[in-house]
DNA sequence: GTAGCTAGCGCC
DNA sequence: AAAGGGCGCTAGCTAC
């Protein structure tokens, strides 16, 4: 074999990517994993000829369509025993790293595999198991002949990423993919969920690994060979990039798949490769349903031992009972996308850019009085604001330079940018020129956060620290001239401001450099939220032809939990931080009503379950404020001024009627730091979360921070207990288990690192937690979608967002529809039942946005 | 000019 | 040696 590096130097402009070309790196698609290499070299016939060509059957016509039609409906295997047909597709005109393909791309051709046995040559031309049907040169015709087969439930379909395949199929007329049966890329991540530095989940990998393809070795006796000679599309069809002069370069790039697909020269080869994919992925599925089959679920035994629990005894019994469903689910929920306001965005645009010119304004003007080179300065760049603030700032890392005393950075000089926005008349001047920025504090300032490299950081927090409160700074600063001279005594302003105020100097020129570094926070927030937000989502690539964003959701992380991409609909501004109301834009149809439920606590609930903690269980059954709860357990002061009546926990049917000086107060109001400190522990003990980081959090004593640990622990044991376990388990078996049984490999546990194995040990205690949620959250989503009623009222799920469901529907129904949605969610097990230790809470509402229905 | 990295930040 | 789990996305930067 050729040696190859590992670099995907394949910039692969314009329209060509495809499905299983370089889909993309989280899916563990070709590009970061398959070997291309960088030279210019014709690929070697050895490694690419598989012989495969003579077993392919090609279509296209739609004479040959329907002759291959009836051999495909006749090889549907009983509903015992399947036959599985692998099927899989190429696609032209779509730019998969940001197109959805909802409304994009262009399926050429596509593939079937049935196994070894069937035969697709007509009668006396021998035996082609493989079959290539051209839908570029079929065209129309040979869709419709093909649309009965994709449309019929009753072939049991098996797909490598179905979600992209299926996409791209209904793009063609109308067509209802149906009889959906697996997905071999789902498979795989429950088989292993810890493959990304392993070749990741791309086909080609995992085809080509003798791990995942162990278990049909057999069948494919000489074949493995033939799995094995699959290799990325580039290092097969990629040409030399043409440099200006006309000669070949070194670099390789792939002509479009149109191109390859017709060219006289390709079209074999092209062939063989694509066929190749259905084969593998037919393969693949037979081997990973016997891995599944071997490798047992075991769900938590409290669970577990519930009357009426569905026992899955192997992971196989999981992908059939959950996952398959779900992942077919998840294209759905893709197609049906959310509807967004796009005047609302352009609206939200404009505020942004004025916010932001203003602040910027306000920065630059202040930082160029004290540094020339600030004017023409990259006010977005860390490294440029760095050298303002902490120049001569030694590296945390003795061994590594620190923060130069001066440094120059290129910039776009003014001249070219006035030529370049005014209309490109005449000559055009010098693009770029050298800027100095220089340190502008009268005193260093404290480094207290360093970055990963050892130099000082100069995030949002780390600014704010310096700026003090938003806003305070800036208004002292605007009234500064009506000021008494008490509120401009060195007290008073040093209180209100950050800690810039001692760097550059106290009185107003410290409050000045307080209220310009607010500003330059408040240029970077607004950055945030237009370039990730407010920009991408106006953007034509993200949307379908119909105005709705369809972003993918893919179960691709470590802990089952989905996540969600292009764009990444999970993580939309939350409502305390939506100044310029994003959710607003994401809105039901005209006659329709988005309905948004949620869960709480639904981790801590899982927690309480899994541990079987008496007093978490006791807690969320007594309902109220979890978090005062928490406190009450773990300080003595609470439970005495309780005891004499002096506070409670909540008020009562009692206290209502009572006037308000009698009532009691509320532990909340009157013991918030206690029960602050409670909040903090019920979220960081979960995660692992050290006394060390709690005491640098609170700027408190490692001994003390250790004992308000000890404190949350003492009222509840079991948990330590169960974390212990979970350790043990990691340790002895490097994995751990979720809710209902799902493995996740954590070979870090037996590290000699240090590090990662702290890593893997926090992550062996969160993990059963974050994956147990996600398990009730499927199991939630399924019934939702189950549900014939919500069907009825033609109610449709768009979007998860870990603990949150978004579904949308016609307004008349509004009240049932959320009174059903909140019903599965707090009954989310097969039979509408809770079999958990811990009442599930669902809170829910319905409006035309989400913002307003949050 | 590109690819891959770092830093940073949004969500649960 | 670091010191809270899980993600995706962007801009800036640098090596090639």
């Amino acid at each position: 074999m050729a040696t190859t590096n590992r670099t995907n130097n394949g910039r692969i402009g314009g329209s060509w990517k495809r499905a299983l070309g370089d889909f993309d790196k989280q899916n563990g698609k070709v590009g970061a994993t398959t070997g291309v290499s960088d030279e210019a070299k014709p690929a070697d016939d050895d490694e690419i000829a598989t012989g495969l060509r003579d077993d392919v059957q090609t279509v296209e016509t739609a004479e040959e369509a329907r002759r291959v039609l009836k051999i495909l409906l006749d090889n549907t295997g009983t509903e015992d025993r399947p036959m599985y047909h692998a099927c899989d597709t190429e696609v032209a005109y779509i730019s998969v790293a940001d197109q959805t393909p909802v409304g994009h791309g262009q399926v050429t051709c596509f593939s079937v595999f049935i196994g070894p046995d069937v035969n697709f040559a007509p009668k006396g031309e021998g035996k082609r198991s493989l079959l290539w049907v051209d839908t570029l040169r079929g065209g129309d015709e040979v869709w419709d002949v093909f649309k009965e087969y994709f449309e019929n439930p009753n072939v049991k379909k098996v797909w490598h990423n179905y979600s992209f395949d299926r996409h791209v199929v209904e793009n063609h007329h109308g067509i209802k993919l149906a009889g959906f049966a697996a997905d071999t890329m789902h498979m795989a991540r429950l088989w292993n969920s810890n493959r990304k530095l392993d070749g990741g989940y791309s086909l080609e990998a995992l085809s080509s690994s003798a791990d995942a393809m162990s278990e049909c070795a057999e069948m494919l006796g000489a074949g493995a060979e033939m799995m094995r000679a699959k290799r990325g599309m580039k290092k097969i069809f990629g040409k030399p990039k043409l440099k200006k002069d006309g000669t070949p370069g070194k670099t390789m790039i792939l002509p479009p798949i149109e191109e390859i697909q017709e060219d006289r020269e390709s079209r074999d080869r092209w062939i063989e490769y694509s066929a190749l994919d259905a084969q593998a992925t037919w393969f693949l599925r037979e081997s990973l349903e016997a891995k599944l089959r071997g490798m047992s679920c075991e769900a938590c035994p409290i669970l577990a031992s519930k009357p009426g629990y569905r026992t899955c005894v192997t992971l196989w019994d999981f992908y059939t009972y959950y996952l398959a469903e779900f992942g077919n689910l998840l294209t759905q929920m893709e197609r049906n996308g959310l509807l967004v306001d796009k005047d609302h965005l352009a609206n939200a645009e404009k505020m942004a850019l004025e916010d932001k010119r203003v602040a910027e304004e306000y920065f630059r003007n202040w930082a160029s009085s004290k540094c020339e080179g600030a004017k023409l300065m990259n006010i977005g760049s860390g490294l440029q604001v760095r050298q303002l603030l902490f120049a001569g700032a030694k590296n945390k890392r003795r061994d590594k330079p620190g923060v130069e005393l001066t440094r120059e950075f290129t910039q776009e000089s003014p001249e070219w940018i006035a030529w370049d926005s005014a209309g490109r008349e005449g000559k055009a001047p010098k693009k770029t020129m050298k800027v100095a920025l220089h340190g502008i504090t009268l005193k260093p300032i404290q480094v207290q956060t360093f970055t990963a490299t050892g130099l000082p950081a100069v995030s949002s927090v780390v600014l704010r620290a310096l700026a003090g409160k938003p806003g305070v700074a800036r208004a002292l600063m605007d009234t500064w001239d009506s000021l008494s001279d008490k509120e401009k005594s060195e007290e008073a302003l040093k209180k209100a401001c950050g800690a810039a105020y001692d760097a550059f100097g106290g009185g107003q020129e410290g409050v000045q450099a307080c209220a310009a570094i607010d500003s330059l926070n408040d240029v970077a927030a607004i950055d945030t939220l237009l370039s990730n937000f407010i920009i991408p989502l106006q953007g034509d690539d993200i949307r379908g032809p119909e105005g709705r964003v369809h972003g993918a959701l893919n179960i691709n992380t470590e802990t089952g939990r989905l996540s969600a991409r292009r764009p990444s609909l999970q993580n939309q501004p939350a409502l305390e931080k939506d100044r310029y109301g994003i959710r607003r834009a994401f809105t039901a149809a005209p006659g329709n009503i988005l309905v948004v439920a949620d869960y709480g606590q639904l981790e801590l609930r899982l927690l309480a379950h899994m541990a079987g903690c008496k007093s978490m269980l006791e807690a969320f059954e007594a309902g109220g404020d979890f978090h005062s709860r928490t406190a009450l357990g773990m300080y003595s002061n609470i439970k005495d001024a309780i005891a004499k009546g002096e506070a409670v926990l909540e008020y009562g049917e009692q206290d209502a009627i009572k006037d308000e000086k009698e009532r009691p107060a509320l532990v909340k109001d009157v013991f918030a730091s206690e029960r602050r400190k409670a909040k903090v522990l019920n979220f960081s003990i979960a995660y692992g979360k050290t006394a060390h980081g709690l005491a640098k959090d609170w700027g408190t004593s490692l001994e003390e921070a250790a004992n308000t640990v000890d404190l949350w622990y003492a009222d509840r044991p079991e948990v330590r207990e169960w974390q212990e376990v979970q350790k043990k388990l990691a340790v002895e078996k490097n994995l751990v288990r979720t809710l209902l049984g799902r493995v996740r490999n954590l070979p870090d546990a037996s590290s000699k690192n240090e590090a990662f194995k702290s890593h893997a040990l926090r992550a062996s205690i969160n993990t059963p937690i974050q994956g147990g949620a996600a398990d009730i959250a499927m199991l939630a989503m399924l019934q939702i979608q189950r549900c014939p009623r919500l069907k009825e009222l033609g109610y449709k799920l768009l979007m998860q967002i870990h603990d949150e469901v978004i579904l949308e529907g016609p307004e008349e129904h509004k009240d049932e529809a959320l009174a059903l949605t909140k019903y599965h969610m707090e009954n989310p097990f097969p039979g509408h039942v809770n079999l958990l230790d811990v009442a599930l809470a669902v809170d829910g509402d319905f409006a035309k946005t989400w913002y307003e229905a949050k």
